[in-house]
DNA sequence: GCCAATCTGTACCGATCTGTTAACCCTGTC
DNA sequence: GACAGGGTTAACAGATCGGTACAGATTGGC
């Protein structure tokens, strides 16, 4: 019963700096829509930051474990789970609470390159295209990395596009280009 | 002299925000930074907002008159134009003051879609789409919007994977992408 | 019954936030 | 030489920022 209170801080923190932003939220917003009094948050994290820094390592996993299972779910083949990838982008993207990544968020209000924020940031971009490249390997490519670094851009463009415009057909779009990267990649 | 005074104060506003990020600085940051007087601010803009927006039109203007005439320089043939669109990206990812996209992040800290700034930014993403559709249709595609989605999906996730990990190199591999999705588009 | 841990509310600290007020200074013009 | 326009400095208002202090409530274990 100890854990849970920090737990529940943290889940509930991460909602309201994905939906109000970093340095848009005070302390006392955190306080009040997480129902956890200020005090007892500075009793688990020392500061701010902290508490920002274990939110991403939160997201960090429920996004990817989300991401990646739902490939999965969603397709058998290697070369397929990395089409599907853009399917489950589209779900995400058509979610009423979808706002774009929280890490690129992250990073543009923490931008110096040496911020623990910025590097946690980057941190997470690294693990999804481990996997991609993993998945790309897998499907046979020859230069595994070099494909998941394209199939990586087309998914951080469509999350920008989806926020800046195109809504979620903005997945799509990057499924079709994807389609067409992957089909020139594999022999 | 009169409208020097105002156009010298968003110019290095500009500088100041790009930097530091918009939430992050302050009315006091932004005066002595352009050494411009905070009660003169206040007779040239409204509100900390009218600056802002002062300041996108004005990256606006500068960021796609220097990339589209980069691209016209850097090529000769539309179809070569859209391939150095990446080139100049390149250059802008080398420069040491290079931050990411300035609306991306603008959007990431004004995330309502009914928020000028927000609207704003997806202002100047869609002007941009629309220069590369009209270069794809000069070069003989079928579906030119279709191929420009495609293509500016990429030029984001540049822009994201530059400031994430990736740095400069992000570019070329970009501009590996799109050749594979023009060579795939043309007849 | 009692201790220790963990939570709470509330008030506060000094700094900083956006925006305003007032008095002054410079400069070109009539 | 008065004057108007646009600029300055400096202080201020009222709110909010991150973070702390303090006293009391709740809880489980012994």
């Amino acid at each position: 019963m100890q854990q849970t209170k920090r737990d529940e801080l943290v889940r509930k923190a991460l909602d309201t700096f994905y939906r109000n932003g970093f340095h848009a939220t005070g302390m006392d917003m955190i306080a009040s829509e997480t129902g956890v009094s200020k005090t007892s948050i500075y009793k688990h994290f020392r500061t701010k930051e902290d508490l920002i820094l274990a939110v991403l390592r939160l997201r960090d996993e429920n996004f990817r474990n989300w991401l990646f299972r739902r490939m999965d779910d969603l397709a058998s083949t290697p070369q397929d789970q990395l089409l599907a990838m853009f399917d489950a982008l589209e779900e995400w993207f058509r979610q009423d609470s979808y706002r774009g990544c929280m890490f690129i968020k992250a990073s543009a209000e923490y931008q110096e390159l040496d911020d623990p924020i910025h590097a946690q940031s980057a941190e997470h971009k690294r693990l999804l295209q481990d996997h991609v490249a993993n998945l790309c390997k897998q499907a046979g490519a020859p230069a595994p990395q070099d494909l998941a670094r394209q199939l990586l851009l087309l998914k951080e463009g469509a999350i920008i596009m989806a926020v800046l415009g195109r809504g979620p057909a903005a997945a799509q779009d990057a499924k079709t280009a994807a389609r067409t990267l992957i089909d020139a990649a594999l022999p």
